[in-house]
DNA sequence: CCGTATCCATTCCGATACTG
DNA sequence: CAGTATCGGAATGGATACGG
């Protein structure tokens, strides 16, 4: 009796996706990179969970590669994390994820907090699937091909 | 001891839609739905997932207004699962995890399926953050500012 | 300050048996 | 076919104590 079923061997690239960062804390850590946040005790503070959740979820990031440890930028004897390449594009997914949230998670006069471009202080657009061309797709006119042939 | 922490109430919508769909099976039923699924057995056989995990799972969706049950396309007793528009608008979100993985999670080589517009058969524009003239937006050109106040 | 180690309750999940 | 009920093992998560 397997413990649990993973999807890292997927063909499909959303199972594989989802196996990594499919949790109730990773994705939260990542937002929290991006806001500037680096050290153990400022997510731990930040987020309010336990510490050895904290620690194991950071391994994982850094074993995933989102994560990597860079020495402390202010010359501490501790280290620090930062994104990698493959962290920080995920960024469009938490803008993807905030802007479902704030369209189906928020009563109307509910305040929350936003995503502004630093230039214009203005929020960003609304994210679309678009074909090729440009063209802006909706999920009726996507299909999916089962496998991808190598050659 | 609360058992475990939510985040329904938080003010970023961003936590609160972790909270929703952080998790390793909801994104997977859905993406199923977008392919197309709509009956109980057939989710069960396509994601190879214990019955009782599916059922609570598609109870949830349901409750939170992501599926909903419709009657049967072909008459028979039974009913069916279909996105609503809240779900549908999960969409983008699905496109943003699978290019992600797409770029992140496979080797070169390494077959996947892949999402195709249906027109064109060609696979889709990458996902893009845009300011609100359309200019292609970096995270360290985006900011979260904490709160946005009602009036 | 930055974690690790341990304990315990809760939850998750797979397997199986069972109902309509 | 479409679930529900139950069981047991595994993982999750919070609290706390401890070590570098």
């Amino acid at each position: 009796m397997p413990p649990r079923v993973t999807h890292e061997r997927a063909e499909c690239p959303v199972a594989r996706a989802v196996d990594v960062v499919g949790d109730r804390w990773l994705l939260l850590i990542v937002r929290d990179a991006f806001d500037g946040i680096s050290r153990f005790s400022d997510f731990q503070r930040n987020l309010g969970l336990a510490k050895n959740i904290l620690s194991s979820r950071l391994r994982e990031l850094v074993a995933q590669g989102i994560l990597e440890v860079v020495p402390a930028s202010d010359g501490s004897a501790y280290h620090e994390y930062a994104l990698t390449r493959k962290g920080r594009d995920l960024f469009v997914l938490l803008v993807g994820l905030r802007q479902w949230g704030e369209d189906h998670l928020f009563e109307d006069d509910e305040p929350h907090s936003v995503l502004l471009d630093v230039r214009t202080q203005k929020p960003l657009q609304k994210l679309e699937a678009r074909d090729a061309a440009g063209r802006v797709l909706t999920s009726t006119e996507a299909i999916v091909r089962k496998v991808q042939a190598t050659s």
